[in-house]
DNA sequence: ACGGCAATTCCATTGAGTGGAAGAAAGAAC
DNA sequence: GTTCTTTCTTCCACTCAATGGAATTGCCGT
């Protein structure tokens, strides 16, 4: 299309349709005004309102009674339907709902999404130790449990990434430089498993095992998070590893 | 935009985008080609191509190795963040793990999407009756135990529509005209319940009740569905009642 | 009634999007 | 190995749909 494009931004409408999508990506997105998404998406007033309409009109975003926009039913539906998270968390519920009911601590499943790890799904009991992670977030690769496995059994480059971006140390135990993690992620393939302490959450104890495909390949990871010192179980990491398994058999994989 | 515009479809690009997103809402839609998708939103080949490209390049879709698309981790992400949904479930799931512990069957939750009930979560248990539904699904209200309920607390006109749409009579039990339903609403409404026996699926025994928020406002429903007699308990309407109530409670809902 | 701010509408301008057609690639059939 | 068939990808002249600054409207709080 064309118009008085004063300003030079090259996006075409496609990309700017999804401009406004991402606008809702961030944390403390949830109902945004039309300024609000205006800036975050970096475009004018007039054709953020045009196009939020549309969004509006297809149902991907909804318009509250305040005015505030929000993330709607449709795109809700639609995300439903992406076939790798929901075949992960068809297979692996039963399994995550096992350690659950038998551990009632955090029960954990995530996939890497880039350079951080992606909660797929979670299972918290009333008595757990908090955590912040939650379905549909993000954590970083080196600070998590899943996030170690994950960052373990990916391509190197994505080890190299990680540890260039110089990544924040949580907590006292929390690495963060290559002559820390190169070893443990080794360790990590060696043992299939991490247990890791306090290096996200304070008090926080957290045993971790990879998930693999019909083709060997590590698709994702499970983990327990439990009270470091008072709930955690020396047959945790082997129960999370016995699971993992069950997952990955029932994904297809052998031996 | 412009161009060569031979057949007059008046839709805009945001339009086109959104109806290449709609060809993966229908059933059996995981995988598509290019064609399909084109097919399916009614958009010329090379048109369908230059926006797949563009959903490809922002994430919504990938392309699998043999070339087909599907929709992606982006758009699972940004599902995730709809608000309703989200609170929904994150509220009702303590509530809907004691149901389904302590009873071992199917355990639903389940809002109105349009003329339909969408199911939001669902618990199964390795020998409960097999369902259909499943998350991210819709059912037509009239059939199912929480359709019912969603149906018999849904503005006048949603009700004229679905008898309008003669609907499909799934069993004998089935209910599907005004005349049958009308009372059996009333008495939904009277009793915040229903109970219902082979009315979608063959042996099954459900028992649904309404969820509110804190305006009074019914907003969900949950459900249990057990086998119709081998495991129907006389306690389970009652403890779906308690549930609800339970949910409705954490939603804000008073008296 | 009067500022102040955000949302909405208007409209002349023009290059981004269009889609038929041609070409390339990947299978299927022979 | 060759040809046919299907599906995907690229090309490009045409043109009107998208554009965004500006003006208007609506909504608060004072």
């Amino acid at each position: 299309m064309a118009g008085n494009r004063s300003s030079d931004d090259p996006r075409s409408v496609a990309e700017r349709v999804f401009a406004i999508a991402d606008a809702f990506g961030g944390p403390g997105s949830d109902d945004l005004t039309l300024g609000e998404i205006a800036r975050r998406s970096g475009l004018p007033l007039s054709t953020t309102h045009r196009l939020v309409t549309e969004w509006v009109e297809w149902g991907g975003i909804v318009r509250t009674d305040e005015g505030r926009y929000r993330v709607g039913m449709r795109l809700w539906k639609l995300g439903m339907r992406a076939p790798t998270a929901r075949r992960l968390r068809t297979v692996a519920r039963p399994y995550l709902e096992d350690l659950y009911e038998l551990t009632r601590e955090n029960v954990h499943l995530a996939v890497r999404d880039g350079l951080g790890a992606l909660y797929l799904e979670r299972f918290s009991g009333r008595g757990a130790v908090p955590v912040i992670s939650e379905v549909g977030s993000r954590l970083p690769l080196h600070a998590t449990g899943v996030g170690l496995v994950l960052l373990a059994f990916a391509p190197a480059d994505v080890f190299e990434q990680v540890v260039q971006a110089r990544p924040r140390r949580y907590l006292q135990n929390t690495m963060t430089t290559d002559p820390e993690l190169r070893p443990r992620l080794a360790d990590i393939r060696a043992r299939d498993l991490v247990v890791s302490v306090n290096e996200m959450t304070e008090d926080s104890f957290s045993a971790a095992a990879p998930i693999r495909d019909h083709t060997g390949e590590v698709v994702a990871a499970v983990s327990i998070v439990a009270h470091a010192d008072r709930s955690a179980d020396p047959q945790f990491p082997l129960a999370v590893s016995v699971a993992a398994r069950g997952i990955s058999r029932a994904l297809g994989w052998r031996a």
